[in-house]
DNA sequence: GATCCGTGTG
């Protein structure tokens, strides 16, 4: 009724191969339980043929040992015995009822989907599945790889599920089968081995297997798995856990876009995911600066009623203190009150470190107001609110103010670290105080601290914005003699400092230098040296070099086109300049408001004001905005061509527009407006005397 | 079983 197939005249061409194949490596004594077939029809993309009375199974297996059997659909015993070289099926119980649901299937449809697997009979030698099971729970690999061939690891793998076997035991196998015979088990086995194992709830074996499985596995798709997964089991329970720890396998494996799709579409499938696997995939997100989909993330959390903790909120407030949204985050702390719990230091850390990294002036005060409120919940600072803090005021150019609060740091018991060290250096060092800054880093050689790259770097830096750069470039031994290694930013900061002082041969020595010490080059590092040459009107070379950065597998950003366009829009050049404006589009680079601010000023320049409107269109049709830099670039244009009418225009639209003009804008047009009888009134609107006679 | 802090450049 059911028997492998020997030959066929009438199989397309394509499965015509597969066929032969399938003849080659199903050996004669093979046969095909019906149950397997039927337990095959559930779940599998693959293709069947319906020709007339008989179909053709082709199977999926992705060991490429593809496998062909034909089913006699009416299930006539004779009709199938006709055909001599097949083999003959042992029957299961009822099969009549199997045929029946078989032949409906695949009448219904031409293309029906599943897979049959071709199964050795037990029987058929004398290895039986017991011999099998003991040897694997003994690791016997050599003698079950006696037994085991190429094309009979997947039967074993079915036989083993079918068994009362130890799931454990049938992990071990799928693992050794996989590695011995370089072949991928299906995904429906994958599957069927996840969920025995969950049955028996063995979660650290699931949780390394699938941390294999996600390492090497980019064939299946989010969706299929999820569809194979709930094909294999209606246990809503296990298919949960499972997906919860895959989700987790594939961020710790930083594939975070997977790990969100999984996120996502478990969501579809109601599945329940915890805090546990969430919450890194938060992490991974804020870190890849992802808000959107942190935020996204983690209002699903919310509406699926995960169980979240101190912790989500804590990640999600750091998201968005980290790109400014200070605002959001408060609301989040609203939030986690509702929800019972408290703000703790590392919560107030987060926002105090939000105020801090925030560019406005006065961010020092809003960061103490909220020092005060922890203080006010009896939360006591650590060692990290410290260092915040001081990082906060060396950044706002007051470092007596972070050594106030490093001396109280120590009164507090609280021992200051490398990181507040190397604040307090960097602060130093960026007020022009290197011997006080060296004095730090010897203070912390006294105390057992070792300063590191970061020490140096900040130090190296310093020197440099001194213009004392032969003994920033000596720093560079002192790093090694210390056992360190400068990195690329040390590099950097160095190349970029021979660069400003017109030393380009010196700046390309370091970049050989780093080469030969295997640092690599990034972006920035070519950004120096383009910028530095084109200070030397050298855009020839500036255009090699972009080259060479472009061979290297080095995208060219922003700032790499912002250097250009700037270079050519001085040189008079701005029409070579648009063209890298549509190339940086054509790249997917989204031009920032300085790069059109600069074309549209390189034409003003060359007195062609009908170019820079031209850029202005552009610009707006990109979905950016004239901002007040703009309006100042084409009034001093309009200005400076005598076209005193169309600058006042300008200058009311800035104002209607609600921008607000600066002292460049005044100081553009006042002169010639005076001149030629214009005068400012007191608002910034200007008139013309003439006309309002 | 995890969340918060430090370096450079256009």
């Amino acid at each position: 009724m059911l028997k492998l197939l020997s030959s066929s005249s009438c199989l397309p061409s394509r499965l015509h191969s597969r066929a032969a194949s399938a003849v080659r490596t199903g050996s004669s004594d093979s046969t095909v339980p019906l149950l397997r077939v039927l337990n095959s029809l559930t779940g599998f993309t693959g293709k069947s043929l319906n020709l007339g009375r008989r179909a053709f199974f082709c199977s999926d297996s992705s060991d490429g040992s593809e496998q062909v059997v034909e089913i006699d659909v009416k299930g006539s015993e004779s009709g199938a015995e006709s055909k001599s070289s097949s083999a003959s099926v042992p029957m299961n119980p009822r099969p009549e009822e199997y045929l029946t649901e078989l032949g409906s299937e695949i009448q219904d449809s031409g293309v029906t989907v599943f897979s049959v697997p071709i199964l050795t009979s037990p029987t058929s030698n004398s290895f039986g599945i017991p011999l099998a099971i003991e040897l694997i729970e003994k690791q016997h690999w050599s003698e079950l790889k006696a037994h085991v061939q190429d094309s009979s690891a997947t039967t074993l793998l079915h036989q083993l599920f079918n068994s009362e076997a130890d799931p454990e035991f049938i992990l071990r196998y799928f693992n050794w089968s996989q590695k011995q015979f370089n072949v991928s088990h299906t995904l429906e086995l994958t599957c069927r081995l996840l969920h025995s194992l969950a049955n028996v709830k063995k979660y650290s074996k699931i949780r390394s297997f699938l941390d294999g499985f996600v390492k090497k596995t980019e064939k299946h798709s989010t969706s299929s798995i999820f569809h194979m997964l709930s094909m294999s089991s209606n246990q809503f329970c296990s298919n949960s856990i499972i997906i919860d720890m895959l989700l987790l396998a594939y961020v710790q494996n930083s594939k975070i876009q997977l790990a969100f799709e999984v996120f996502d579409r478990a969501g579809d499938y109601g599945f329940k995911l915890s805090a546990l696997s969430c919450n890194p995939l938060l992490c991974a997100l804020v870190k890849e600066n992802r808000v959107g989909d942190v935020e996204y993330v983690y209002k699903e959390m919310i509406k699926r009623r995960i169980r979240i903790n101190l912790f989500t909120f804590n990640i999600v407030i750091n998201g968005l203190c980290k790109v400014g949204k200070l605002n959001k985050a408060k609301d989040v702390i609203g939030d986690l009150k509702v929800w019972g719990f408290s703000p703790n230091v590392v919560t107030y850390n987060t926002l105090i470190n939000g105020y801090c990294k925030m560019g406005r002036s006065g961010k020092m005060y809003k960061a103490d107001a909220i020092l005060k409120e922890m203080v006010e919940n009896k939360i006591c600072l650590n060692e990290i609110t410290y260092n915040i803090l001081i990082d906060g005021f060396c950044k706002d150019e007051n470092v007596s103010a972070a050594m106030t609060l490093f001396k109280e740091m120590r009164k507090q018991g609280l021992k200051p670290n490398v990181i507040t060290y190397n604040s307090l250096i960097n602060g130093l060092c960026n007020d022009g105080k290197l011997n006080e800054a060296c004095c730090m880093r010897d203070e912390m050689l006294s105390l057992d601290l070792k300063p590191n790259i970061v020490t140096y770097n900040a130090l190296i830096n310093g020197f440099c914005k001194k213009k004392m750069i032969k003994e920033a470039t000596k720093l560079i031994d002192d790093v090694r003699n210390q056992g360190l290694a400068a990195n690329v930013i040390t590099y950097n900061t160095l190349i970029d400092a021979y660069c400003k002082d017109r030393k380009m041969e010196k700046a390309f020595e370091l970049h050989g230098l780093m080469l030969e010490r295997r640092v690599s080059p990034d972006a920035s590092t070519y950004n120096c040296l383009i910028a530095g040459l084109c200070r030397q009107g050298n855009m020839e070379t500036a255009r090699k070099l972009l080259e060479e950065m472009l061979d290297k597998g080095l995208k060219a950003d922003l700032i790499t086109y912002n250097i250009l366009v700037d270079a050519l829009c001085r040189k008079g050049e701005s029409r070579k300049a648009t063209r890298l404006l549509n190339e940086m589009l054509k790249m997917g680079l989204s031009p920032s408001h300085l790069t059109y601010n600069m074309l549209m000023d390189g034409y003003c320049r060359e007195g062609n004001l009908r170019a820079a409107l031209n850029v202005r269109a552009q610009m707006e049709k990109e979905g950016k905005h004239a901002n007040i830099v703009t309006y100042n670039v084409l009034i001093n244009g309009y200005s400076k061509r005598g076209k005193l009418e169309e600058a006042n225009m300008l200058l009311n639209e800035l104002l209607e527009r609600g921008l607000i003009p600066n002292r460049t804008t005044y100081e553009l047009v006042r002169e010639e407006m005076m001149e030629k009888g214009f005068i400012p009134d007191i608002e910034g609107h200007l008139y013309n005397v003439s006309c309002s006679h």
